[in-house]
DNA sequence: AGCGCACGGTTACAGGATTTTCACAGGCCC
DNA sequence: GGGCCTGTGAAAATCCTGTAACCGTGCGCT
């Protein structure tokens, strides 16, 4: 599944342990995903990472590796927000560093604050430039979700869905296996605050319903908690022999693979082998 | 160096002559386009020199336009390259000026080397992702676009179209198959922010529905999404012999509008309304 | 200078499509 | 069984798009 876009993923080549762990806490705070490696790391490896934006203080690789670092980490990764943050640094290496790639040059010591502005500040224009939108589509169930389309598909064939109709699907199978309550569900669509008494999520949940099950009749995707709100989840319809779609070969029912979603926050196992 | 791209255009503004001065021969040694403002200028004024990034020391609006001026324009065009400039600012001001959409934030003073690198960088990011314009010829369906010649065309002969239409239908074409937002239309084609309420877009589609239609009336080029926006995607009509046009009337289109280059250079009439 | 035209942009209107609102029937839970 | 909740179907209110006519500007021509 996509990530939700708001979510930035950092790494930050650096050693200062004060620096680190001040930093830590805003990213933890702000809900940035980040990773602090102790050195250079293998430009693959940041690939790897699928990180957004990268922070580092050019002084803890060896100083004949430190342009070159630079230069290849930059080269390979166009989309990359690059931020160099280094004490003493003079003009001629800011420039030098910008030129080949990096996107800002922070002097240290700074404010954790202003760093994060910068790295923000990098990864929103990285976005802007590229497209804006996650444009990969998802699959759930026989569903097929394709934002580029604004529409979802059942082999191949169109649900038709409205743009409302869409966002409702989107939005629930981005929080695929939970339950969601209806005001959440309303915000997340509509924008704004749900009006007390309004009915509209039952009605357009009603009516996604039946598009979807006039294509996928033998899954079951959006289920209702009472008193709560609803939870999308793709399930086979007991009593019903899944017609199988040829290659819609993915029932598995419990998708938790979040395990896509989290190469950042474990081991240091790429770090530890450059930390010194 | 990227050198070999098009050229930047820059818009500063400023009131410090010997910065001017000198950053003015950095720009003219790197053959950037460049023009110095005395002060704030209407956002749709900024919009209309089509520029790459804007340079600014917020010091010389007054105080309470400053952070206004800042967010309308990184507002209206999101593609912009924002970069302020000032002599003693907070983290706070730094953080809040990044977080309205500046991308960058120079202390004075400072070596204008590092101001070029630092504009570089900005417009770098900018243009690597949104994959600078081809200038191949492009042909879906009956249709071919010539960037080169500004003007699209059908077996040979001219489409006639205006500079808008043109630019709209390659945008379009650019992002072929898939649907593109009324909003994201009219920032890719008229360079800034869509205000709500403004059909636009939707006339310029009539206009070039009815231009295209009438030189290949068996192909459907430009899909309407309700509620979101268009799609670009030739189809054959069902149905439809291609009728051979005989109007031989297209007149030889010399497309000389060469003059949408060059609004950057003159005069600072506007800014002296500011500069009290 | 005066004129007319091409072009970009705005507005008004009409026909549809979509969204909201309502009233009622059927469930769920205590 | 009673008091909430949710599913349904349809009417009413809104919103969206195609269309055409209307301005203001800039430009070339006379």
């Amino acid at each position: 599944m996509s990530a939700p876009s708001s979510t930035h993923r950092v790494a930050i080549i650096d050693r200062d342990s004060a620096f680190l762990t001040v930093l830590g806490k805003r990213l933890d705070a702000a809900g940035w995903q980040h990773r602090a490696l102790g050195g250079a790391v293998p430009a693959d490896e940041l690939v790897a990472m699928k990180i957004n934006a990268l922070l580092v203080d050019l002084t803890v690789l060896p100083a004949e590796d430190a342009w070159p670092f630079l230069e290849r980490v930059c080269g390979m990764m166009p989309g990359l927000g690059v931020i160099v943050c280094t004490t003493d640094s003079t003009v001629a290496q800011r420039v030098r560093g910008l030129r080949l790639g990096a996107d800002d040059w922070i002097a240290k010591p700074c404010h954790p604050e202003e760093v994060m502005a910068r790295i923000e500040a990098v990864v929103r224009r990285r976005r802007r430039a590229s497209g804006e939108t996650e444009r990969g589509p998802t699959v759930v169930g026989e569903l097929e979700i394709r934002p580029d389309q604004f529409q979802a598909f059942v082999g191949g064939a169109s649900l038709d869905l409205t743009r409302r109709e869409f966002e409702l699907v989107k939005t629930l199978s981005e929080s695929e296996g939970s339950v969601i309550e209806r005001g959440e569900i309303y915000r997340r669509v509509w924008g704004y605050e749900m009006a007390h008494g309004d009915r509209s999520v039952d009605v357009f949940v009603r009516k996604l319903r039946a598009k979807i099950q006039k294509q996928s009749p033998s899954w079951s995707y959006i289920h209702t908690h009472f008193g709560i709100g609803y939870r999308f989840q793709p399930e086979p319809v007991d009593g019903l022999a899944p017609p199988p779609e040829a290659s819609a070969s993915a029932p598995a029912v419990l998708p938790e693979d979040e395990a896509s979603e989290a190469p950042l926050e474990d081991a240091d196992a790429t770090a530890s082998a450059l930390s010194s």
